[in-house]
DNA sequence: GCAAAAACGCGAACCGATTCGCGTTTTGGG
DNA sequence: CCCAAAACGCGAATCGGTTCGCGTTTTTGC
């Protein structure tokens, strides 16, 4: 491999000056013409390592999500990039499938690997831990979808509590006594907001609640599934059930009709994420949709101008989810 | 930042040893605990980018795909990245969207990035372009899904043609003399795989083949939701219909089920990719199963066996994809 | 207890860029 | 045409590790 040196040799100029001429800055015009021919004959390519190691950052920055399969992420993280990408910013993306252990450590690599800014949305860490991690270590972070109480950090989110509270609010208008909610674990962030609107909804509804009506979970499948025939096992089953993560919308859905039952026949259902799929079935049934591109947008740019310098007070960015039903 | 002549200078011995250490050689006991206090006292990390410029790597693979949503390479990179974690090694991902500019520039940059190794499922690259822009960097490559004819490297596929082959044939055995099919551009190699499965079957099963009946465009949902509707307009329409991609097959479901039609009622239709969506409409559709989970261990352990040193012919790895009716 | 062998520690060179201050060349205005 | 100011080029220092050969210490076997 070519270095400078090389290019400054054949070019008949200092290493200094093909550095200054690379970065920008001013040659004169002969010069500029003795580089380039040198330049493209070596096929002379900066040293990535060198460069960073000089200038302390290297133009990428870290996504850690629990799962990059979800359309949920894989939607926020394609939009994300998009934006990073204009700016010559590249990522560094990790998923560490709701497992503490991994969690910690891929944050740990992260914090570690020279990335200029990360991008996180965390599942099981606390503000004790995070403080601890990023206690050395001055990258800037925004946290997306999910917060951690205590840590003071930019973050994107969505109103959870709010769309739940209208998506339960309009079945209970509709006279549903007994309406079930399959949600996430009862630790993560989002899955407790959410889980705030449906109550909020029940009781303004004057709905009584009744807690075998709520099934909590991993955000898998399985749980959108398993919990669903539970339901349906009950002496008095639900009316009406959401889910409220896509992973367990998929589940649901599949246990529905597995089932044999019409949505808003026999039963008034309200899914999550997943709107293609929701459109899709036979009856197509309400959904409720993030701002998935928007996220990405609003959490690049954040750690973009931290990363550019900013120096403000940490801000918050709640975006406002739409509930679709064809 | 501490650096290792802080930690040197704290425990009393050279630079040079605390490096042997940290990497792994062998110190006399009691430098190995003063050593291990003064990097404690000092929250002491190394410095990716000084360790990377003298050793010339990082411990990082880049994986370059069309697209990250597709839940085919949401599932590939998944399992890839769990394969390589394993090893300490980390993947720099990113997608070009079908578009030949960025899959260029994508290619450029993760070429001149750093990275050890690189994943990659071309979608409109020629080998010469291929070849231009590897010549002079050294880092090993494994294609994944498909390959550039004349370009020499290890490739994971699976068996496009047979599997279409098998799933069309059958559609013939029960009787379709007008099978549709659906597909990804005209260029793509597994789109082209794919329809030679579909031709030899029509052939073996002596049915005329019909252009009007062959749908192509680009690997995504409005392909299979156009697609299927002008099928539907035909003045013969068809009995059977095939999707070759996950958007493709998303789209079609969608369409399906606005026309209310049901499938292997009035219509026979087969899936790919989408398995958990294909078993749980209402009446399941037969699906196309990638090997997802097979592909990113194949193509992790391809790659970090190159980085190792192994220097042997180009391999290819074909597996079998399975037709999942629930 | 001694010699040979093994283990260990050290300093200096090095990886390949960037940066900074200083000296030289070029430019522009009167 | 000359002088001041601006533009430009250069060399040396630097970023923070790793590596290598050599000298010293420790271990081993007799």
């Amino acid at each position: 491999m070519a270095t400078i040196k090389d290019v400054a040799r054949m070019a008949g100029v200092a290493p200094s000056t093909i550095s200054k001429y690379i970065n920008g800055g001013n040659v004169r015009k002969e010069n500029v013409e003795s580089i380039d021919k040198a330049i493209a004959a070596l096929d002379y390519r900066a040293n990535p390592f060198a460069r960073s190691l000089k200038t302390g950052h290297n133009r990428s920055i870290g996504v850690l999500i629990p799962d990059m399969i979800a359309s949920f992420y894989g939607n926020v993280v394609t939009n994300l990039s998009r934006v990073v990408r204009e700016k010559d910013y590249h990522c560094l993306i990790s998923s560490f499938g709701a497992n503490h252990g991994m969690e910690r450590d891929n944050l740990k690599f992260m914090l570690g690997c020279g990335i200029d800014g990360l991008i996180y949305a965390p599942e099981d860490l606390s503000a004790d831990e995070f403080n601890e991690l990023t206690a050395h270590c001055s990258i800037p972070i925004v946290l997306i979808d999910r917060i951690i109480p205590g840590v003071e950090v930019d973050a994107v989110l969505v109103d959870n509590a709010e769309v739940v509270y209208e998506a339960v609010s309009g079945l209970v208008n509709k006279g549903h006594t007994r309406v079930a909610i399959i949600t996430g674990p009862k630790s993560v962030y989002t899955a407790k907001e959410r889980m705030v609107g449906y109550l909020r909804a029940l009781s303004d509804g004057n709905v009584l609640y009744d807690e075998e009506l709520v099934i909590s979970g991993k955000n898998e499948f399985a749980t959108g599934y398993q919990g669903f025939r539970k339901l349906m096992k009950m002496a008095e089953p639900p009316t009406a059930v959401i889910a409220t993560n896509d992973d367990i919308t998929m589940g649901m859905l599949t246990a529905l009709h597995e089932y044999g039952i019409h949505p808003s026949g026999d039963i008034e259902i309200f899914g999550f994420d997943r709107v293609d799929v929701c459109s899709m079935v036979k009856k197509p049934i309400p959904v409720v949709q993030q701002p998935e591109q928007a996220i990405g947008q609003f959490a690049a740019r954040y750690l973009l101008e931290r990363i550019e310098g900013f120096n403000g007070a940490p801000r918050t960015q709640r975006l406002k989810c739409k509930i679709v039903s064809k």
